[in-house]
DNA sequence: TGAATTTGTTAATCTAGTTTATTTTTTTAT
DNA sequence: ATAAAAAAATAAACTAGATTAACAAATTCA
């Protein structure tokens, strides 16, 4: 039953045969993480991709005096990983720790590969997703440049409201790259129109 | 003959029949332009994704004041397009202009499709080299979020020296989103040392 | 229930990087 | 070779966002 709502999403973008399915389910297990719960540690490899089920993850990194920098967040039907560290299997810059408790479908690098050489579709979905993913990235990176962080706090917001309700606000200001305390300047200043 | 630094580049990671290559070279096909030629125009589709065989190209944006941003460059054995714009095949954001004389391999939308469905082995290929853009690309965000202004310039010189020496301060400035007075700055104080 | 911890606010001071403007150097085309 | 255009340097005034510090709310948990 943990598994209704991962291929669910699948289906959305492809049809598998029962046949399929079964190997899915064979090549993945399912894992349930508490609240605060590292799923990658800095320093160790990233066994396993992640499909998330329930429950919200950030992806952030500590800088050399220590200072956390949120890279992504993740929440249900997201993906969640250190990508670099997944690929290569070598030990991660990345730290992925869970705000909420977080149930998952997890692949390992043997599981993934598998499944791309049984299931050529799957390999097809990764593909697209994988493009949508970089397509964001890039589009982050040019907010970064054109816009004032006032503006790439309305466009976050605006794009990912689910999750600005979910974590405090000093996680969204690490997200953004600015203060707590400017973000809390701009939100006073929001809030006078 | 324009085909052997393209075949030679996925020689590196598959091999190819001589059937499989055939068929890349009759779904693909070789164009060259001068500097200063658009390869995609801002408000148009990206109608190719573009493997250079030589030459330079910059994927820029222009904002709301009518400023150049640059995201990526490219030159030989890299790809190039408006990634957003040619896997939705909707009107594009950016540009990508040729900074030197370039020639490239042209894929299609519908090439691509049909390259993955009869060579699977180019679809893994790709799926790989998404993966590597995508770890770069959030490389990129994190610096931005962590390292100075010099420290990025710094991180760039040593990741694409060659760029840096092919390309204009004022563009190496733009990359790295700051202004070329202050990239100038950057210069003199590293120059003292 | 209330003490401890986490999260958020406010305000003064500071700084990395911008803006504007002028000058110098390098490149390009004739 | 040289004039025109493009690229780079320099410097003063300015600003978005950081830092520091003190305080106020909201959660958490014994």
């Amino acid at each position: 039953m943990h598994y209704s709502s991962f291929l669910n999403y699948i289906n959305n973008y492809i049809d598998l045969t029962e046949k399929e399915i079964a190997f899915l389910r064979s090549n993945t297990n399912y894992k349930k993480y508490l609240k605060g719960d590292y799923i990658v540690q800095q320093g160790a490899v990233c066994k396993h991709t992640n499909f998330i089920i329930s429950g919200c993850t950030k992806n952030f990194y500590l800088d050399q005096q220590g200072q956390e920098h949120i890279v992504t967040f993740a929440i249900e039907n997201w993906w969640s990983a250190d990508l670099s560290s997944f690929i290569t299997q070598t030990p991660s810059d990345f730290n992925v720790k869970c705000i909420e408790a977080t149930e998952v479908i997890q692949f390992t690098y043997q599981n993934q590969d598998e499944i791309f050489q049984n299931i050529p579709k799957m390999e097809t979905l990764f593909r697209k997703l994988l493009e949508k993913a970089l397509v964001s990235s890039q589009k982050r990176i040019v907010n970064n440049f054109s816009l004032s962080a006032k503006d790439q706090y309305l466009y976050f917001k605006k794009q990912y409201s689910t999750i600005e309700q979910r974590v405090p606000q000093y996680m969204v200001a690490s997200y953004l790259g600015i203060t707590k305390e400017f973000l809390s300047k701009i939100k006073t200043e929001l809030a006078k129109d």
